[in-house]
DNA sequence: CGCGATTTTGAGAATGCTCAACTCCCGTGG
DNA sequence: CCACGGGAGTTGAGCATTCTCAAAATCGCG
């Protein structure tokens, strides 16, 4: 099961072979696919096995017992999902699809099999989880320390960098399927403010909206906004240390 | 070079052997010590080795260009500091003292020779990782999803299981060098705001503060007042499928 | 003893929240 | 094909929380 929008993500590490990635690739099985809203993964719920967005987007969130729920980050085509859970026995939070979606999956099994084939892949998916952590730094960042206007730009405009990072067409890249309700639970905002705010954004000619999802006009604008620096989400190849480390 | 904080941790997993922590510990070189404020790890600054903390405790945080600040976590006995950022070439976080600071260190290529010893230390080393993505995700939630007393009264609750879980002694436990403006950028709020939160904790008896420290009063009456639910901190053995995996 | 950081307090204002409707859109089932 | 229902979007009003500004008191360390 080839994985388009993780193998480009991988190739751009430079530090892998082609046939380095397809071992990878041939252990993923793919998974039937899912429908908007049910939930995939439950807070609480054993993990068995990891898997990777193929197609389709999702979110992770948790929720708090009177309902309040905090999207932790929005899951791409490429992303992975459950890497660290398989590490203990249940995940602490649940995962729902946005939109239709499909996954690829594996086992522990299978992941040991391949790192012991190539040591190199283990460093490669610990890249992907670093760079994941990276993001999870900048969303407190903006929830905790950025005002409303800033936070949906900047949000607007990390996502616009990973998919097209991710090797997401241009025009795909600028149209997410976000509601507003949504968004408010991602940036700790209610939905109320975050419609007035989105507005705004609407009318300086930023963003737009067109039955259900967002789509960009304005990058440059919405980056100036936002103070947007995306240095965190750049893809730095490995240090030579950590390569030479692993190709003795 | 023994981190009895990081052994404690390690060994309530009941996978790894005593001479297999040893096997650990025997790569970690002491640093001087530091002190209080001074940067230590700088925003953009290269990483050459990965630390875990001896003795005292630090912040990681963000700066946005006018100057506000968000404290990602805080750093106590026994944490990794660094260790995905080998996977980079640069930090992309700071990291400071709050007390004065101890800390061993090791190299990518220390560390790669006892993963080759020992792949179980491989595995254990990303299970504090994740232990850590864990905490982040709280952190989220706190900020994002809960108003100032519960993100006081909740953050309180963790540093507290997170110390005693990891070897301190009780009175130590509940005794932290917490200022007022730390917890305020810690939790996204003023400083202001802080405080008075911080007066009505007082007031109900659930904390005190004595010469710039925080002592807990009543962990039960915080507890309940946060909705603090420990289970994204406690520390599940291993599942069997990893362990299998391994000891192949 | 004195400086710098922390704690404290007051007052006014802004940001953002809650409540409550109402409309619109879309997919489902009759 | 249309009625229905649920979720999303929208709006107004009033209010709560939280922020900013400013200044004073206090503490800790050198």
């Amino acid at each position: 099961m080839d994985n388009k929008f993780l193998r480009h993500q991988l190739r751009s590490l430079h530090c892998l072979e082609s046939d380095t990635i397809a071992l990878l690739m041939d252990i993923f099985t793919k998974e039937p696919a899912m429908g908007r809203g049910l939930q995939w993964i439950g807070e609480d719920s054993q993990i068995r096995k990891a898997y990777v967005i193929a197609d389709g987007w999702a979110i992770r969130y948790k929720l708090l017992e009177d309902g309040r729920r905090q999207i932790l980050n929005f899951l791409i085509p490429g992303d992975m999902v459950g890497y660290f859970a398989l590490l203990f026995r249940t995940s602490v939070y649940a995962v729902e699809p946005l939109t239709s979606l499909t996954v690829h999956s594996f086992t522990p099994d299978q992941m040991f099999d391949v790192f012991k084939q190539s040591p190199q892949l283990a460093v490669a998916l610990s890249w992907l989880a670093a760079q994941a952590e990276r993001q999870l730094d900048e969303q407190l960042v903006r929830i905790g320390r950025r005002r409303a206007k800033e936070r949906l730009a900047h949000l607007f405009m990390e996502l616009n960098y990973r998919l097209l990072r991710s090797g997401a067409p241009q025009p795909v890249a600028e149209l997410f399927p976000l509601t507003q309700p949504l968004l408010a639970d991602a940036l700790g905002m209610s939905h109320v403010h975050t419609h007035r705010t989105f507005r705004e954004l609407v009318r300086e000619n930023l963003i737009s909206l067109h039955g259900g999802k967002v789509r960009l006009k304005d990058t440059k604008g919405l980056s100036r906004l936002a103070g947007f620096d995306n240095s965190y989400l750049e893809q730095e190849s490995l240090p030579s240390s950590t390569r030479a480390a692993f190709s003795r």
